[in-house]
RNA sequence: GCCCAUAUAGCUCAGGGGUAGAGCACUUCCUUGGUAAGGAAGAGGUCAUCGGUUCAAUUCCGAUUAUGGGCUCCA
């Protein structure tokens, strides 16, 4: 005899145990209708799931975000199922939801044409007007792994052989076409209607540069086609304000050749640049940071010291003169430690803070390069705060709050904040990286409000959940700040 | 670095085995007091580079370089 709590706080009572769908039915078949899944109990659920004890429910729809993210995930299963329909040979891996969107990774002899795309984005709509059935289903670890393997699915079995033996794992199927799936998925595909296929691109297996690469189809979907063409408007309007071709129309800088990765900046261009480096470096001195320059070629030795060399040689441009090597400074840190060690410092000296706006070279792989923001030549601001222990905590309060004063004056109020801690190839000690992270993590001011869950290394900022990130700096542990623009 | 696509006029792009096209921009002239004004004429290209196939390649094929979209990386 479940009853039934619905979001409003109304109840409804059933003589037996009732699917999502059904309660669905019960409160308005307009409702029914548009049931893509459930919250039981605040767990996302299948339609089809049945509740035979008291509970609360609420119906998700595409109204809600949550059942837009379910038929995202459901687009993804259906591009799958149409791709094995069209080529039989291709393997199915992974297809997650991500932001607007999905994408599935295939591995097959070759590469998908344009042309294929095509065709599988019509094959997808054909099935989506069949509205067929999504059923669910449940098999043990060691069945499921046999299931795949029969049908050829080598990737699915490996993934599903690192879950543990114990484990049941749920099925999806929809006509001819079965997944591996934690679920929820709509009833049926006649909600994935509002679907356009993006790109094409390769992708690593397990995201490894190791393993072999998979072709990765991406694409949208939505709730309905309006709100697809509402998106498709957005990203047109966003390629219009692409830094790229305002800089063309504005004749601000270009790229050649010749240089790849640097920047010719025309007259426009550099005016702006200008006003922004003056208005920082006045920033700077608010903030009695004193400025440096430093050499643009240092002998390979330092950075052989400095620890750089092993770890980036690769990516380093060199120069050999007079049978001297020399590196073309990649950053600036050893220059300021060399002013730093210069004559004799008194702890009166401290704090001393160092800027630069430095030129770097660094030799970025070519796959990488991305208008201004990915380089091999750029000038950085870059600033080294030399003190004591005991003032570690306070310089860290201090430059983050000139940071939010630049932030702010750019319009620029709601920041992320990231914090990368010990990654697990790096250079110091254990204490020292103890103490390190331990000066850093000490909640700072408004923005850092409070730790989350087990894992001190977590912060809400601004409301935003933050992830540590997995790989930070190898030498102590990094702040990372993201401002958030908001888009209308 | 890896996968896919692309490279034609200053810009945006079309084209196609037989000496290169449009729109905008540019130059000169004419018309016109009004916010992307109209008309006439003109200039502007080794069709990214190198090689191959061919009687003939800008077009087809291969390599290289760069760009774009992803992946990996990012001191």
């Amino acid at each position: 005899m479940p009853v039934i709590t619905l979001p409003d706080g109304s109840t409804r009572e059933f003589s037996n145990a009732v699917s999502v769908l059904e309660v669905a039915a019960d409160i308005g078949a307009g409702l029914a209708k548009a049931t893509i899944a459930g919250k039981v109990d605040d767990v996302l659920v299948d339609g089809s799931y049945v509740i035979d004890k008291d509970a609360t429910l609420s119906i998700v729809t595409s109204r809600d975000e949550e059942g837009i993210e379910v038929i995202r995930h459901s687009a993804a299963h259906l591009m799958a199922q149409a791709v094995k329909q069209l080529f039989p040979g291709a393997q199915v891996t992974i297809g997650p939801v991500i932001d607007n969107g999905f994408f599935y990774d295939f591995a097959f002899e070759r590469s998908f044409t344009p042309d294929d795309v095509a065709r599988i984005e019509k094959r997808m709509a054909e099935l989506a007007n069949e509205s067929i059935q999504v059923t669910r289903s449940e098999l043990s670890r060691n069945d499921a792994v046999a299931f795949f393997r029969e049908k050829g699915e080598e990737y699915k079995a490996k993934i599903i052989e690192d879950i543990p033996e114990s484990d049941v794992l749920s099925l999806y199927s929809q006509g001819d076409f079965t997944d591996l799936c934690r679920g929820p998925h709509v009833p049926h595909t006649g909600f994935l209607k509002a679907i356009k296929l993006t790109k094409i691109a390769g992708a690593y297996w397990r995201g490894d540069s190791n393993n072999e690469m998979l072709q990765r189809i991406y694409g949208t979907a939505w709730g309905d086609k309006k709100s697809l063409k509402k998106y498709l408007h957005r990203i047109e309007e966003a390629e219009k304000r692409d830094h790229r071709k305002i800089s063309k129309a504005l004749d601000l800088f270009h790229i050649q050749e010749e240089a790849p990765g640097m920047i010719f900046w025309h007259d426009a261009g550099l005016s702006i640049y200008r006003t922004i480096e003056q208005y920082i470096r006045s920033k700077l001195q608010e903030h009695n940071y004193i400025e440096v320059r430093t050499p643009q070629l240092v002998d390979k030795s330092l950075w052989e010291k400095s620890g750089h060399w092993d770890k980036f040689h690769d990516d380093m441009f060199t120069v050999e003169s007079d049978s001297r090597e020399y590196a073309v400074k990649p950053m600036n840190c050893p220059c300021h430690v060399q002013i730093y060690n210069q004559g004799l410092k008194s702890y009166r000296d401290l704090p001393l803070r160092m800027a630069e706006f430095g030129s770097c070279h660094r030799n970025e792989p070519s796959g990488t390069l991305h208008g201004l923001m990915r380089l091999r030549n750029f000038i950085q601001d870059d600033a080294h705060i030399f003190c004591t222990e005991e003032q570690i905590q306070s310089e860290v309060s201090e430059f983050i709050d000139l940071l939010y004063e630049v932030y702010a004056d750019f319009g620029f109020t709601e920041i992320i904040i990231k914090l990368s801690t010990r990654p697990e190839k790096r250079v110091g000690s254990d204490a020292d990286w103890d103490k390190a992270e331990k000066a850093l993590a000490v909640p700072y001011g408004p923005s850092i409000r409070n730790s989350f869950g087990e894992n001190p290394w977590v912060w809400i900022t601004n409301g935003y959940l933050c992830p540590v990130l997995k790989s930070g700096g190898y030498r102590s542990p990094a702040f990372h700040f993201l401002p958030l623009l908001s888009i209308q």
